[in-house]
DNA sequence: TTTGACCTTTGACCAAACTCCAAGGTTTAT
DNA sequence: ATAAACCTTGGAGTTTGGTCAAAGGTCAAA
C-alpha cells in the first residue's frame, strides 16, 4: 500500500491531482491508515495507469470516467459499446482538425497576400482583408 | 448611432458579448445617450466586423487586441510586423493539428484492433490496451 | 524532544470567452 | 397611464483540469 506522495512521485503527478481525481470520482484509494492517510494498492495503481494512458490519447476526464465504468464491469458491456466511444472520439477529433485546417488555410492566404516588407502597414492586405464588409 | 441591442441583433451576438468586449478593451461605444445607453457608430461597427472576422479565422481575443492596436496606428507599423503575427498563428495552429492527429491515430489503432461485436467486452482489446503497464 | 518531511481538510484561484441574474431606470406604443 | 421591450450596473456562474495556501495532525530520525 502506497501513500499519496509515493504514488504521485512514481507517476510524476502532484498529490493534488490524485485528490482531484478522487473528488471527481475517478480514483479513490482503497484504504486509509489509522491516522487518515490515503492508501493505494496495486489495483488502484492499475486504474491510475488506465487514466493516464487514456488522457495521453486525448480523452477528457469525463470520457475516462465512462471508460472506467465499463472496464469495472466488462461483462455487462459489449465490444460494440467500447468501440463506439472510441469511434465517437475519433470523429470529434476529426471535426476539430478540419476546423483548425480551415483556420490555417485562411491565415495562410492572408499571409501569402501580404508583402511582409519593412515599409508602413498602411497598405497592408491583411488588415484590409479583416476590415472587409461582412 | 445604434444601441447595443440593435448592433447585437445585426451581428447575431449577445448584448453581453458587446459589454464583455468593452470591458476587456476591444470595443468601446463611441458615445452614450443622455440616459446612459451605449451608442455605437459606423466606425464601431467596422471594428466589430474586424473582431468577428478575426475570431472567425481563429485568433484569440488577446491576439485580436494586438491586431486592433496595429490597425489603429497602421503608419507606425510595418507589413513585417503584421505578417509575423499571422505566421506565428499559422505555426501555432499547425502544432495543434499535429497533436490532434496523433491522438486520432492512436485511437484509430485502438478501434481497428477491437472486433466491435455484440459479445462481452471481457476480451476487449481497447480496454486491455489502456491497462497495459506504462 | 524537536526538526523536517509527510499527510489531512477546506476553500480560493487560474485561463477563455462568455452567459446569466437581480434590481432598477428608460423608451415606446397603445 | 401602464405594459412591454429595452437599457444600466455589479457580480456570480460556466467549463476543464488542475494548482496553491493555510492551519493543523502524524511519523521517523537524530
Ligand atoms: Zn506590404
Ligand atoms: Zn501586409
Ligand atoms: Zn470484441
Ligand atoms: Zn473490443
Amino acid at each position: 500500500m502506497y501513500r499519496i506522495g509515493e504514488l504521485a512521485q512514481r507517476y510524476e503527478i502532484k498529490t493534488d491531482t490524485l485528490r482531484y481525481y478522487e473528488k471527481h470520482g475517478l480514483l479513490a484509494p482503497s484504504g486509509r491508515s489509522d491516522s487518515g492517510y490515503r492508501l493505494y494498492d496495486e489495483a488502484d495503481e492499475v486504474k491510475l495507469r488506465f487514466i493516464l494512458r487514456a488522457k495521453g490519447v486525448g480523452f477528457t476526464l469525463a470520457q475516462i470516467q465512462e471508460l472506467l465504468m465499463i472496464d469495472a464491469s466488462r461483462a455487462s458491456w459489449a465490444c460494440q459499446d467500447v468501440k463506439a466511444i472510441v469511434e465517437n472520439k475519433v470523429v470529434e477529433l476529426e471535426r476539430k482538425m478540419a476546423e483548425l485546417k480551415q483556420f490555417r488555410d485562411s491565415l495562410q492566404q492572408l499571409a501569402d497576400a501580404c508583402c511582409g516588407g519593412p515599409e508602413s502597414a498602411e497598405h497592408c492586405s491583411i488588415l484590409d482583408a479583416l476590415e472587409v464588409r461582412s
